[in-house]
DNA sequence: TTGTTATTCAACCAATTGGTTGACGTTTCC
DNA sequence: GGAAACGTCAACCAATTGGTTGAATAACAA
């Protein structure tokens, strides 16, 4: 609904989280792995992490003291969905999209 | 480039700008119009208008007196591509798509 | 036990965001 | 010319965001 797409887009406004989605695009990491290319403090990498845990698109794990980062490529799909309605109107069912969008305003 | 996600992403991060999106869905729309649906002044809406703008995803033509709001539905293709990486990546040629993540850092 | 590593919490700060109201400039109509 | 409609501007406000630092917690290692 609205604030999933509301959390997802949020999310993805950000380049140091776009940053880390691609990151984790090749593989799980640890926080303390993920923080190390950036020029910020590791609270400040902490935040990213739970903005794009809140909005779903990873997921984390603690295994012993150290907590792993997973990317969910699903989470990124009703919003993909949303979007293509526009951009390439023919490739989808627009009446269906349209439904959608009505839903999606409750 | 990393600039046109941040805006894009962030324009469609708020339900009021994605309901206006929907509504130009179906035709071009003066600014007044845009607003009427909406509980809040013309002014808010008229901000909103700026950032969809700024972000390329409606243009505004001025005819008259009255400003015509009309969907760029191009505006949300590089967007589009960005996310469609990561949900379906069979769909997709991942070494341009990591090409494309790459370059996205400058 | 003592220290080191991994991560979060809490308090703080500056900048941005989303909204308001009232005044203002344009264009159209009578 | 005068009034109404269309839209923006400017000043303001509260809430949110993106960052900092320092202390706290938890798990492992010696």
């Amino acid at each position: 609904m609205s604030k999933q797409l509301d959390a997802t887009f949020a999310a993805l406004a950000d380049p140091t989280r776009r940053a880390i989605l691609g990151m984790l695009l090749e593989d799980d990491m640890a926080v303390t792995d993920v923080a190390e290319p950036f020029a910020m403090s590791l609270a400040a990498i902490s935040k990213h992490l739970l903005v794009l845990t809140a909005a779903g698109l990873i997921t984390q794990e603690k295994r012993g003291r150290v907590k792993w980062c997973k990317l969910e490529p699903d989470a990124m799909r009703t919003a993909s969905v949303w979007m293509q309605g526009f951009g390439q109107m023919e490739a989808v069912d627009l009446d269906a999209f349209e439904a959608f969008l009505a839903q999606e305003l409750d």
